[in-house]
DNA sequence: TTGTATGCGTTATCAG
DNA sequence: CTGATAACGCATACAA
């Protein structure tokens, strides 16, 4: 047997001896209706099984759809998963719902993703935008009302909202923390590709710390990496170096993870570590890992109330919104520069 | 100046001074259409930023959306979004879009959801269900064709695939592992609500394994919390117990984190530990984390290539995939029995 | 190569 | 209180 078609309308308003506007007008409690067809009704679309066709219902009524959506360019980043649980606790209030798909961070696919999105008369359109993505054919979305925010990363060829962490402070407070403690050789563990936006305000913080006391940049230093494996590989590169680093710099959550575990794996201690991002057990490491914590909840939060704030009709300029890093202390970037 | 009406297919036809169907047509490169026009076509709607209404289209087309729902209990718990990527990978090749929201493990906002995705009439829907939830309003769906899979727990009220991990097994195994070392005393902690599937079987496989050894079930090693916090607070209540476990299961990875926590704030590393599911760092803890491991990408995967089945007509019985889980011995769960 | 009539499932309008 | 009819934006069938 074949998919049978879905019920529509029409087949419950039959199956009661109505019309298809009255079964309409009881589904949505929209007029007024006796209570005796209001029951049949009911009884027949719980029968049938009918589900209203929110698009054609959409495309009638021509409002925008009551969804959120937002693109990552990874779902199994915890970053993001908070990101979207500080957008969804701050826009279920208005009746919105966020809908979330991934991006893979490549330009085709977002925009794949976006059109799909748009397509769809979505109410708000949130991006991280992927490396090389052109967000100008957004423009005509957001000047025609539809709000438009940018997470994590600035867009490209189109102005509006965005909301990004204080990545270069973050990173200059962190580098400058490490070098209070007597460092100054200290490695950089950055993601790829090295013109990720927040890969370069990181690294640039990195050198502005450094230029502040005076410590020459040193490129052999500076590495890059995919993922925690290969986090864990350019740290062990690092390590090896003639003249090797005696404090590391992680640039994101990831490469924490994989500096955090080759150091273990070689059972370096003495090793000092600080991480753009915070991970979980961080305090549980040994020693504690200090990080530049950001605070995704927040940025997600953040872009909500701007993006609602929109909807409400403000028509000012587009801002950007930092939300501040907060560096905590907990025991790796206080090491020591080892004694030789 | 109030948002403007989007431009529609007409909007185009006007500009241009060709019909609406010629504007489709070039749009979806549907028939033929001459060089000159296809070109002016293209130029306007660059220039009026016209975006079909894909609702428009698909009502019209009347096939479902090419769009893979997905309802998770928590955006930001990793193992939801390790799931979600396996899906994404699998079901990408076959041009199908994952999209994913929250329930927040609340039966009527996942029957929001739920309806909201099916109202949008997506190709596939996919539920980790919330505890209480009743699916049999699923019924018709499911036998008009739809694809719909249950993961991590089972659905209720409605017969339909299913993919979990072998909870009870795998429980099961970890506490004999703890039982092999020595310890008698093994304190469960496990998350909430108690009457939660995962919770019950690996709850369930925990008793097993006690049994299989003639080790008496102690109600007062079986203690519960919400979130890490919590998971922290029990176990220092459990180990300020007058006869205190020697060893702590963990009944999922938030309760290993705040596991892992409370024995580090409090500095003991003489407590076996083995956690059910596997956590970032586990290896790189004093004493590594023993766990079993769930394959979260896996179980995603699975999911897709069941649905995929139905979507190519396969109409065997509903079955449910038990994914493996496997116990990675790495410090913790090997600890000895403290003498005394 | 292009246009016209028609219909998808729903709701707004207006009449009964 | 209820129903007939038109309309939403788009695509199909057929004709030109």
């Amino acid at each position: 047997m074949a998919a049978k078609r879905r019920p529509t309308l029409a087949d419950v308003a039959r199956e009661v001896g109505v019309s298809a506007k009255t079964v309409s007008r009881v589904l949505n409690e929209d007029g007024p209706a006796s209570a005796a067809t209001r029951e049949q009704v009911l009884a027949a679309v719980a029968k049938l099984g009918f589900q209203p066709n929110l698009m054609a219902r959409n495309i009638r009524v021509g409002g925008p759809d009551t969804t959120v959506g937002l693109v990552v360019p990874d779902l199994s980043n915890p970053f993001f998963g908070a990101v979207a649980s500080g957008i969804e606790d701050a826009v279920r209030e208005r009746g919105l719902t966020l809908l979330m798909g991934s991006s893979a961070d490549d330009p085709a696919r977002e925009r794949a993703l976006t059109d799909k999105f748009l397509g769809r008369r979505i109410s708000i359109l949130m991006v991280v935008p992927s490396v090389g993505a052109d967000h100008a054919p957004l423009k005509g979305h957001r000047s025609g009302g539809l709000p438009v925010v940018f997470l994590d990363r600035p867009g490209t060829g189109l102005a509006t909202d965005s909301v990004v962490s204080s990545n270069r402070e973050g990173s200059h407070e962190g580098v400058t923390h490490l070098i209070a403690h007597g460092h100054r050789r200290i490695g950089f563990v950055g993601d790829l590709p090295t013109k990720l936006y927040t890969r370069r305000e990181r690294l640039a913080g990195y050198r502005s710390g450094l230029q502040e006391a005076d410590i020459p940049y040193d490129r052999s230093l500076v590495v890059s990496a995919h993922d925690q494996e290969g986090a864990a590989a350019a740290t062990s590169g690092l390590l090896d170096l003639a003249d090797p680093p005696t404090a590391l710099f992680a640039g994101n959550n990831i490469m924490a993870l994989g500096i955090v575990a080759e150091l273990a794996r070689s059972k370096r201690k003495d090793v000092a570590v600080v991480a753009f991002d915070d991970v979980s057990l961080a305090e549980v490491l040994e020693p504690a890992l200090t990080v530049v914590a950001q605070d995704p909840e927040e940025i997600g939060r953040s872009a909500a109330a701007t993006a609602l704030a929109r909807l409400d009709g403000d028509r000012s300029r587009a801002r950007t919104v930092t939300v501040p890093t907060r560096l905590i202390v907990r025991g790796s970037g206080e090491l020591p520069v080892p004694k030789r």
